[in-house]
DNA sequence: GCGCTAACCTATTCACTTG
DNA sequence: CAAGTGAATAGGTTAGCGC
């Protein structure tokens, strides 16, 4: 195969930027002081016998090859070290690894890849979890005010109407938002009321990077 | 401002592995 | 042998740099 478009495996002393756009909460990585004016060279590859040559190198003879688990080893660990390569890193793996400095670039961006999908993977456990925490508090209010609503009318039936509607308002609990202002949650909004004023279930993939998730610990590197 | 370049990304392809 | 996995490719976006 012909050449590609410019890519990484042309060693510049580019300084790597900061992804801006959507997403950004996982672009978050570690992006201070990228490739700081790094000389590349090409490194001499395969000098070990063990690296494997892709086909676009090898004239389309070799097949692909998966990488050893002495080489997924290293990377691995170089990859829990910081998650993105600069160029002196990756011209240092290639050539402990036998690999091409390419295949070594390639790898890294499978492998964030693979990290921002078990991320996601994570985060949506995460907001299912509040999901549900918020559902059952939201039974348990819609239940009680219910009660209270048969109480009320009960007691109306006693004679007590102009008590009670002094104190609930001109009406009787229409709503569990209602009945939350009415009753015992007289400070401001309810949880379910700002949940329904945030359209809940409209957080988009931009809201990341504002959604606090107290008890989300994410793992440094996982997978 | 525009073109070039080199990073990055997502989506996809393709070959290898596994049940 | 189909499904899953991972290495590699294709094509797009972004931003720095020189003109």
């Amino acid at each position: 195969m012909e050449e590609q478009k410019a890519m990484d495996w042309h060693y510049t002393t580019k300084p790597f930027l900061p992804h801006p756009d959507t997403l950004g909460f996982f672009y978050n990585y570690n992006n201070n002081n990228r490739y700081p004016g790094v000389e590349m060279k090409e490194a001499t590859m395969l000098e070990t016998g063990e690296g494997s040559i892709p086909a676009m190198y090898n004239g389309g003879k070799e097949k692909k090859k998966r990488l050893t688990s002495n080489q997924l080893e290293l990377l691995e660990r170089s990859f829990q070290e910081e998650i993105k390569l600069d160029p002196e890193r990756k011209m240092k793996l290639s050539r402990e690894l036998g690999l091409q400095p390419r295949q070594i670039a390639v790898w890294f961006q499978n492998r964030r890849t693979r990290w921002k999908t078990k991320q996601l993977e994570h985060l949506y456990d995460v907001l299912k979890h509040q999901y549900d925490v918020i559902s059952s508090e939201k039974q348990k209010l819609q239940e009680e005010v219910m009660k209270l609503k048969a109480m009320l009318s009960k007691e109306q039936g006693f004679g007590t109407y102009s008590r009670y509607q002094e104190i609930s308002g001109v009406e009787t609990v229409e709503s569990t938002s209602e009945g939350l202002r009415g009753s015992n949650k007289g400070q401001g909004k309810s949880k379910i009321e700002q949940v329904a004023d945030e359209g809940f279930c409209c957080l988009s993939v931009e809201d990341y990077n504002t959604v606090s998730v107290p008890f989300c610990q994410w793992p440094v590197a996982p997978y």
